[in-house]
DNA sequence: CCTACCGATCGGTAGG
DNA sequence: CCTACCGATCGGTAGG
């Protein structure tokens, strides 16, 4: 884990609450000093620039995501059933590192040429995971027919909209949330009273 | 339909592509005369701020959402076929207008208190198309279980993330892209090889 | 970590 | 629609 109490540390958390509030564009480094009681200039004794605060806080959303779902993959439990826990692994995640999360989904873009691709690399890692366990479980016999590629992608697709629409506290906690999705992906909407083996 | 010769409309057009490319924030009012081959200035003859340009944009867009699903929803079709059709229409509206659809998505927090809740509104009345779908088919028996609000929101999270990942020129068309998604959210991902009515 | 500052750019306006 | 400009603010730096 990193030393939660260092200056940086505390830029990293002041600057992902107010790029998730706000967004990354929309903040200032002035605004980012003014929450820890700093001036503006005095940030760059610690950063080099804000584009590296942003970059770092991505690259530890994404972590944090394949850190608890990686894991999980490597069960040899019936697919539907690690999806479902990959899922509310994600969730997880999301809830847990909410201005992370929201500034992962919402920020990524705006870093510049070779940071974005490294990150994009990272999200489709991350993707890549959802991809194997369904391709694992085609092969299996246990889902339906269906394209790994795309199915992983509105998977993910899906998931990624919690961040922007999550509310802390709200009426929904993490479990009903993922339970919820897990229904939805995974058993559909359709009313099916029987189900069984080919 | 609006006259798509006018200033006015050459400057929407403009701002949306470069909106959806670098984002709102990112954006100036300079890049958007630059594209049209105008000075910085000579835009306020068009538009009263920057602002509008964007509440624009994004009213368009959630406008251009609910003229394409809520006709659909009139009909009297079972309603896994209904929301099939929704699914369709929505991501038909998302390919043909892809920069509106990313800013609408992207940008609209970006607004200010009272357009950001007339916009919160639109998005809630176009959920609620959905929502009610979803309880009608719950009331006729042709929904498995849940809770409707909650589940347009999931439905609408996984549409909702189409517009950051379609690439126009990419393997993918409309018709593919919405078939895998109402397969996946009216069916599921699991091998179900009986399906029948209680 | 502060003071003081850099050049650049921002959204928007006046006056024509 | 342009020229010329407004005050404000931007990310970042020098020197201490």
């Amino acid at each position: 884990m990193v030393d939660t109490d260092t200056r940086k540390e505390q830029i990293y958390e002041a600057a992902s609450a107010l790029f998730s509030a706000h967004g990354y564009e929309a903040t200032s480094v002035r605004d980012i000093a003014r929450e820890l009681g700093l001036q503006g200039g005095s940030l760059y004794a610690h950063i080099s620039s804000k584009e590296d605060v942003l970059f770092e806080i991505v690259v530890r959303a994404a972590d944090a995501f394949y850190a608890a779902v990686a894991p999980l993959t490597e069960r040899a439990d019936p697919t539907l059933e690690l999806m479902r826990q990959m899922i509310h692994a994600h969730v997880g995640v999301v809830v847990n590192n909410l201005s992370h999360a929201v500034v992962f989904q919402q920020d990524w873009r705006r870093l510049a040429g070779p940071r974005k691709l490294e990150v994009l690399a990272l999200r489709d890692g991350y993707e890549a995971l959802f991809r194997r366990v369904i391709a694992a479980g085609l092969a299996r016999g246990e889902l339906r027919e269906c394209d790994p590629r795309l199915t992983s992608t509105l998977l993910l697709s899906a998931l990624n909209g919690l961040p922007a629409w999550f509310q802390p506290d709200g009426r929904l906690d993490a479990d009903t949330i993922a339970d919820n999705f897990a229904d939805l992906l995974l058993n559909g909407l359709g009313a099916t009273s029987v189900r069984s083996e080919p």
